[in-house]
DNA sequence: GTAGTCATGTAAGACGTTACATGATTCT
DNA sequence: AGAATCATGTAACGTCTTACATGACTAC
């Protein structure tokens, strides 16, 4: 549901083809939303039977055609109305804490591994953010409170992966206490 | 995918219902993974029929009759192997991150209502946490290993929801800077 | 009486991913 | 010569949510 108004949010800022939609999809805003060109062309074609957007056609003799969508008025307000609306915490679905529920049948050796390779990915994914190569946020903000919002956003990737990067240190180092040991209940 | 595997877990611990499961998906498991009765009982299907689980079916005279599962060989033997699958970092889809990118257009007023609404209801979600009312976390724990391993799942979650928290604190006390105010960028 | 718990299912639709499909131009 | 960029789309499949459907017993 989120998605049409992701992508009408930056036509609405910039008239766009579906190709810089993805663009945008796989840079600044991908953590906390994604799609695919699948489901963007799809979801440009519904929107367009909406009048949400209007399309122009754009011929090119270099390169392959393409068609810019421009936001409408109704669109224009659908937004407006949704931005309002209010927000439930997103659901997660977290795999590795469902295969942590269950690695008690591991050996502790083999939990510490994975979650020294999670911890890895989520080092990288910290990197990328904290480098420049982030500032990919939309560049084109107008108004510094525009651009308050999106070093906010940001912000919040970055604290929501640091404190997980935080938690599974602890728990690491929580595990090496059973590393070939066995530790019965209540032993006082 | 994992859904499977969350079931499998359960139903290797206990036999159960679909039923269990259900109330498990409610109650302790709920915030890293969730699934509503109609996707139970279709898994539960599949898993039959690859022959994880075998049905036992149990006539009750003052309750509906029931039907309670158990994890075969092969059933196990399939959790053990995914338990061990390296995972990615959780693909995020947070629509109130999305609403913010775009309310540059409300009023700061409205906005900053908005996240006070997100955050209570972010308040809420760890007061829940945090009381006993979660030592839910299945609490036929045998080892001391999956006693620790179920503590750290909850953990994680309260370390994301106070981030997030905080995170949002400290984004209203910037937004407070808009206020009724135009703030040209680069003003020195 | 009315709501809640126990207990099971089906059907339709929304949302998302992966694979299939094409083809010129530009950079290495 | 091979890979990347530009640019569009379709098809099949998998996952998830919402609504429809039933019915007895129990607690307030």
């Amino acid at each position: 549901m989120s998605l049409k108004f992701a992508m009408l949010g930056f036509i609405d800022m910039k008239p766009m083809t579906g190709y810089d939609l993805k663009k945008m999809f796989e840079t600044s805003v991908n953590f906390y939303w994604s799609a695919t060109h699948s489901q963007i062309y799809r979801t440009l074609d519904e929107m367009k039977k909406d009048e949400w957007i209007m399309e122009e056609f754009i011929y090119q003799k270099d390169l392959p055609n393409k068609k810019v969508f421009h936001a409408t008025e109704r669109g224009k307000e659908a937004l407006y109305n949704w931005i309002m609306e209010p927000s439930e915490i997103p659901p997660i679905r977290h795999k590795l804490l469902v295969q942590l529920s269950w690695a008690d049948r591991l050996p502790t050796e083999e939990i510490i591994k994975q979650l020294n390779q999670y911890g890895e990915k989520l080092e990288e994914r910290l990197a990328l953010y904290d480098s420049d190569e982030q500032q990919k946020m939309p560049n084109w903000s107008r108004t510094a409170k525009e651009k308050f919002l999106w070093e906010s956003i940001l912000k919040n990737g970055i604290s929501t992966y640091q404190a997980e990067l935080n938690w599974i240190r602890s728990t690491i180092k929580g595990l090496k206490n059973f590393v070939n040991k066995d530790i019965p209940i209540d032993k006082k």
